[in-house]
DNA sequence: TGTACATCAGTGAACGCGCGTTCACTGATGTAC
DNA sequence: TGTACATCAGTGAACGCGCGTTCACTGATGTAC
């Protein structure tokens, strides 16, 4: 059962990853270390040897799935030309897809309100979305940056009420209007070449 | 220790306040009944002569004080004219306060992602956040519905990245990147006159 | 006006259960000879 | 090449505790006579 290497980093990722969607769908404190630990093929007892507490693993699968995101905004806002970049960070994060998909969809509308009530996973965050608006911002370069923030709001904010509501049509709504505010206001602002505000 | 009437309902108010600040400040798994039937000023065991279930007592907390916001934001609505309502209403919304003060605040920003996980309690929302809108919908009435739930979403959105950012002064970017981006939208439409667009 | 009774909001002990955490142990592996 | 040993990731029983819920009971009240 010991491998030279790789083997126990292995069973901490799948760990991590268990939680991390564990955590999404049915909250931090709705999921125990037991049910992560089967989900990731592991008895509860070895838990453990990878983390000091629960409270541990809720700071890294957080800290961890933001920065993921940070880095998948970062590497599109470099990749593509700014226009290009906007609608494929925002339109995937506001189609419905996103919002159904609890389970892996940005840890924002969905742990946000969890997290900044702990203090140990809450201080992982600022910096991811710190980049997120650096890449938001790359992403609209006549923009703002109060721009930036507000396009960041209400793409978290049209997510946690499209969840909320249970009218599909509403939600729907919630998602379509953050992304035509967010790709409209940059497409308007770009047609007006460079005076930077309407 | 009986009196005529209201001395149960009495009772019942206590319970469902004690139970909104209270899962508002460590979420809905983060309170025990008895810690809600404590802060109620009662015993644990009288909990269920007043509900079936915790469930039921979550839906009715978070039904009950999203339509609260919803009466306000309606009443404001009617009583002053549209650009002063508006004022009235995203001003202490998005206002440093708001974000600090959660165990009183909107539910939206602080209960909504666990919210959206329990049917019960999910099932009472809908129907106030469309009361919300529409009141919002009376405070610009040249915004295009679109617009409306854009600003929506900006505002809750906004209120959730402050929370989650543990530095002061990213966190109260958010709260006046979106302010600005709902009351700058709306003056700047009223301000071309009726034509609905920039 | 005074006494006996029915009502019922609230009490507090008890229930089974799952939580986070600890720990003595297992057994497959890589290493030393 | 073959055997004995040390390592250590993972096991599973056990811990104290607090959860949501139930229930027999209490005792202050309004009502009936």
């Amino acid at each position: 059962m010991r491998k030279p290497e790789g083997r126990k980093a292995d069973s901490r990722q799948r760990i991590v990853d268990a939680a991390g969607s564990l955590f999404r769908q049915y909250g931090i404190d709705g999921v125990g270390v037991d049910a992560i630990m089967h989900a990731a093929g592991l008895t509860h007892g070895g838990f453990y040897g990878h983390f000091p507490s629960k409270e541990a693993l809720v700071a890294e699968v957080c800290s961890g799935a933001l920065a993921r995101s940070a880095a998948r905004w970062e590497r599109i806002s470099h990749d593509r030309e700014p226009a290009e970049a906007l609608r494929q960070i925002v339109g995937p994060y506001l189609d419905p897809a996103h919002a159904t998909a609890v389970e892996s969809g940005c840890v924002l509308p969905t742990l946000g309100p969890e997290v900044a009530r702990r203090s140990e996973a809450r201080a992982g965050m600022a910096g991811s979305v710190r980049a997120m608006l650096a890449a938001l911002e790359r992403c609209m370069p006549e923009a703002p940056q109060d721009e930036v923030k507000a396009a960041l709001s209400a793409m978290v904010g049209a997510v946690v009420l499209a969840r909320v509501t249970d009218d599909r049509a509403l939600a729907d709504g919630f998602l379509d209007a953050a992304k035509h505010a967010v790709l409209r206001g940059e497409a308007g602002r770009t047609r007006s070449a460079g005076t930077g505000r309407a």
